[in-house]
RNA sequence: GCCCCGGUGGUGGAACUGGUAGACACGCAGGACUUAAAAUCCUGUGACCAUUGCGGUUGUGCGGGUUCAAGUCCCGCCCGGGGUACCA
């Protein structure tokens, strides 16, 4: 029988599927292992050879854990809302739900011929209503919770409202936006200037409907804010600021306007030092976790008020180096800071507007671009420093970022390069109050020194003069110590059509969320897919869209990562009906233990998913505070171009060893026609019409092409598609070659051309299996020893291997394994079986095929994983490599039990000790047992 | 600039806790089988020197160091990839 793997494939496949052989459920005896993938957007263009990488590693990890006895749930499914279906849209009118749908048969479909172990009764598509319904619920419960910073969790806003009522909020001690009560006492006079926003129960009970609910937006987690945002006119929609790189939109690269807008947010800041500290626990990456660690961006300071001189305003700075107060030599505002114009006299008013015009109209991909250009201008104001009364003049400049801290900083020249550089530009002085720096170089910015200059702080190290500082400011009511972070409270709407539509109206412009019986909240069908004339959303276009009673309804949608960031949850129980997930299911499964996918998502879906768990966790929905335990980021596979030399000016194209003797130009030819670097030129002149007079100037005979390694696109020509080299090889050939090509966690280049290797593999494999007429036989003979000692190694290495996901490694090891066998013409059951177990998770077709063969009527992903025995590997001589001064120069073989000081004897007198001795004594013998011999001379 | 990851033959990579560098495969060269091809099998393959034989020298980006022993640890650089971007 010859190995038909185009038949055997297709037969497992319908096997595995009208089997169920992978769907999970709870089984409460049995330990369970959650395995997943990132799931995919489904493209137009279907998956390339890069996209199976992650999925074949966790497809290999499930088998294996299933053979370990382990309840596996490994389930797939579709982040199905995206730009370009609804791109598609715009231009040609097909709803995007054709499209998706579409793109997901494919995604299906190439999926399948991989063999994976998908439980597809569990698949979830984000833009399923039965889905999102849950989107929506989640969304609803945010609105409906507040932060409770004391109690370190989020909790029903209702519980707030009654403490509202009974004692204000004076007491209250939640995760509100900064200044919130500035933004409403501007709006509605009715506060008062100046209002701190505390208020009593009496002042709660006084206040209006649309005052209370005004109020209470400021600690839902889920609020309505005005706030500049990234607005992309080219997609019309509002882009988060992961989904903007360099001032342009990171899908389609449109340019990027800051725009003040209302827009939806979650109040993912009150979780920061949550998602901070809940990384300490985590098997991910170091540099995945320090990612998340930057980007959250803890920084222990101080806050500390700055009086202005001649006014009764004072000016809030936050810095993390308190210590240096004594060598603040100026204090610098961000161009948007609302004290501008109330602390800056009449003679100076004109140059500062000046300066703020100019700012303000550089776009925001100007100002990023000469970071290094100095700006700014004086206010002619001074304020006046807390700590020893000194008056310091307050200026205006770019480099002072209006989103961070306070947006004001106190500028220590000699200690900070940038206040450094602003110094030396603008002829301010410089103070230095640490030493350890030469400040004529420039500035001293280590947190390591002896303060100097600083009144009572001199003589104080660093660390000491920073809580003397924030004890001092403290005590006079002039500041605080203060934590602050970088991340950003994340924006959450999006004016576009393909999404999830938020379950809220409004009344009177006072929004309020639908009842969570109304849910889900279907998207409507619209006429176009474009913003109306006045620059609606599309949702606007939608006929009544409004609730029953009439009012209107949102018409922005929800962002990309609102139905990826709790879609594991949903995994246990996709097709619960009442609930998100049972409590059964989520007890039974809590949290992934393993997780793959790209490394790109770090910043995004990683802390998005963090923190919609640990708010599920906070309400008694997750049991677990992390959703995922262990995750690994596949490397990308790179594209390998195949590039060819055509002379300058002619038609003629030249070998790649024969290039730099002439002029030529580097052309990129479809990897296609290439093979071994040996360019087809008969397929060469049918590329392209432009090309079928073209000459060609050879090496012995042939074409040689050059190549270079870089990103896989369409553009460059170097696309692999995974269904022909299916077609060609077969599945278990084409998923053994992914792995093969070298560690998951790296990228690497395709080269098609090594995977002959592996398929050659495959076939030695089958042929152990099989006589020279290809007839199926095994033999039940005892196995010897030799075959014992290869088949536990291999079981040890495969084991080992799997469970660090080395899986290139294990590859080999089953090549190792193949070639050592087929030297001993090995045809034994004994062995031989349990080798199809230990390879099945890797090639589950051939195994099974060849697993029924054997005479097995269940499948073999029942069976169990192969148990080492150490017995089979122990030794009683080993072959120790002798070294003389570190460099080995022959192998001695030595019983194993031989003691140390026997070896020694036993090397000596070794034969070819001598001409290394040279006669001379050694100094130093060692011996590690079973390791290696080193002899100094 | 800062942070993280990496640099090993012609190529992909192996060497897990310091202990025989280059496993396994691709490619290449030579050979067997065959009328021929495919398929299969065998031999060789880091570089340099020697080749009549044993063999020798050198070698993991570069320069130092620690050690009996360094691809692996330490210090200083160079190069490539990714993240981030005036975050006080």
């Amino acid at each position: 029988m010859e190995y038909n793997f185009l038949k055997i494939e297709k037969k497992w496949q319908k096997y595995w599927l009208e089997n169920k052989s992978f769907h999970a459920e709870i089984e409460p005896g049995k330990p369970k292992f959650y395995v997943l993938d990132m799931f995919p957007y489904p493209s137009g263009a279907g998956l390339h050879v890069g996209h199976p990488l992650g999925y074949i590693a966790s497809d290999i990890y499930s088998r294996y854990k299933r053979l370990k006895g382990f309840n596996v749930l490994h389930p797939m499914g579709y982040d199905a809302y995206g730009l370009p279906a609804e791109q598609y849209a715009i231009q040609t009118g097909t709803h995007p739900a054709i499209t998706t749908e579409k793109n997901v048969a494919r995604y299906r479909e190439q999926m399948d011929k991989l063999g994976f172990s998908y439980d597809w009764d569990r698949e979830v598509k984000t833009c399923d209503p039965r889905y999102y319904k849950w989107t929506q619920w989640t969304f609803i419960r945010l609105y409906n919770h507040w932060y409770d910073q004391a109690a370190g969790k989020a909790r029903p806003v209702p519980e707030l409202i009654e403490h509202f009522r009974s004692s204000g909020n004076a007491d209250v001690r939640a995760a509100v936006s900064p200044n919130w009560f500035d933004e409403l006492s501007k709006k509605d006079a009715t506060f008062g200037t100046g209002w701190k926003g505390i208020f009593t129960s009496s002042d709660w009970a006084g206040f209006s409907e649309k005052q209370q609910q005004s109020i209470l937006m400021n600690y839902r987690l889920a609020y309505l804010s005005e706030a500049i945002v990234n607005w992309c006119p080219e997609l019309g929609t509002v882009l988060a600021n992961d989904e903007v790189a360099n001032g342009y939109s990171v899908r389609g690269n449109h340019p990027i306007e800051r725009k003040m807008m209302r827009q939806w947010f979650l109040r993912i800041t009150a979780y920061a030092q949550r998602l901070l500290e809940g990384l300490d626990g985590l098997d991910w990456s170091d540099s995945l976790k320090e990612q998340q660690r930057y980007w959250i961006g803890r920084s222990e300071g101080a806050e500390i008020l700055f009086p202005v001189k001649d006014s009764e305003l004072s000016l809030s700075i936050f810095t993390t180096r308190p210590d240096t107060i004594f060598g603040s030599t100026f204090m610098v505002l961000s161009p948007e800071h609302e004290y501008i114009e109330k602390i800056t006299p009449a003679s100076h008013i004109d140059s500062v507007r000046a300066y703020l015009h100019e700012v303000i109209n550089r776009s925001e991909r100007e100002r990023m671009a000469d970071v290094k250009k100095i700006s700014g201008v004086f206010t002619g104001a001074y304020s006046i420093n807390p700590l020893n009364g000194k008056p310091i003049p307050i200026w205006v400049a770019d480099y002072v970022l209006a989103g961070y801290g306070t947006g004001a900083i106190m500028a220590v020249p000699a200690h900070d390069s940038r206040d450094y550089d602003f110094a030396k530009h603008f002829g301010l002085p410089i103070t230095e109050v640490v030493s350890g720096g030469d400040i004529s170089e420039g500035s001293y910015d280590a947190k390591d020194g002896t303060m100097i200059n600083s009144g009572f702080l001199d003589g104080m190290q660093v660390r000491e003069a920073i809580k003397a500082v924030i004890k001092s400011v403290n005590e006079t009511g002039t500041g605080r110590g203060m934590i602050n972070f970088r991340l950003r409270d994340a924006i959450f709407s999006r004016q576009r059509y393909w999404g999830e539509p938020f379950p809220v109206y409004f009344r009177e412009g006072i929004p309020y969320v639908l009842s969570e019986s109304e849910l889900p909240l279907e998207l409507p069908p619209v006429d176009a897919y474009l913003p109306t004339e006045t620059g609606e959303p599309p949702l606007a276009r939608a006929k009544n869209w409004k609730t029953k009673e009439g009012y209107p309804l949102e018409t922005n949608t929800m962002p990309g990562f609102a139905g990826s960031s709790g879609y594991y949850l949903r995994y246990m129980d996709p097709k619960n009906e009442k609930e998100y997930f049972s409590k059964e299911a989520v007890s039974y499964w809590q949290n992934v233990d393993l997780y793959i996918g790209g490394d790109e998502h770090a910043t995004g879906h990683l802390i998005y998913s963090r923190f919609w768990n640990k708010f599920l966790f906070d309400i008694g929905m997750a049991v677990r505070e992390e959703p995922f335990k262990k995750l690994v980021n596949q490397g990308k596979i790179q594209g390998r171009s195949s590039l060819v030399y055509r002379l300058k000016g002619s038609n003629n194209f030249v070998s790649q060893g024969l290039k730099d003797q002439y002029e030529h130009i580097v052309m990129h030819v479809d990897v296609s026609l290439v093979n071994n670097d040996i360019l087809d030129t008969q397929a060469f002149r049918q590329w392209r019409p432009d090309l079928a007079d073209a000459g060609f100037i050879l090496e012995d005979g042939q074409y040689f092409c050059g190549h270079a390694v870089e990103k896989m696109s369409k553009s460059l020509y170097n696309v692999v598609n995974p269904d022909e080299l299916i077609e060609h090889y077969g599945a278990d050939t084409f998923r053994m070659y992914e792995m093969f090509l070298g560690p998951l966690e790296q990228s690497k280049p395709w080269d098609t051309n090594g995977i002959e290797g592996v398929f050659r593999f495959i076939r030695k494999f089958w042929r152990l299996y099989h006589d020279e007429e290809n007839q199926f036989r095994l033999s039940d003979e005892a196995p010897v020893a030799s075959e014992l000692r290869i088949l536990h190694k291999t079981i040890k290495k495969i084991q080992e291997d799997i469970e660090r996901l080395s899986f290139n490694t294990a590859v080999s090891t089953f090549m190792i394994c193949v070639n050592e066998l087929g030297e001993l013409k090995c045809s034994k059951r004994a062995i031989l079986e349990d080798l199809l177990v230990l390879i099945s998770p890797y090639a589950p077709h051939l195994a099974e095929e060849l697993w029924q063969q054997c005479g097995h009527h269940e499948s073999i992903t029942k069976a169990a994983f192969p148990v080492f025995n150490q017995e089979y590997l122990v030794e009683n001589s080993f072959k120790y490599p002798v070294s003389f001064n570190g460099k080995m120069r022959f192998q001695l073989e030595l019983p194993v039990g031989m003691q140390a000081d026997d070896v020694q004897k036993a090397v000596l007198e070794a034969e070819e000790s001598a001409k290394w001795l040279e006669g001379k004594v050694p100094k130093k013998i060692i011996v590690v047992h079973k390791k290696i011999i080193n002899i100094v001379v």
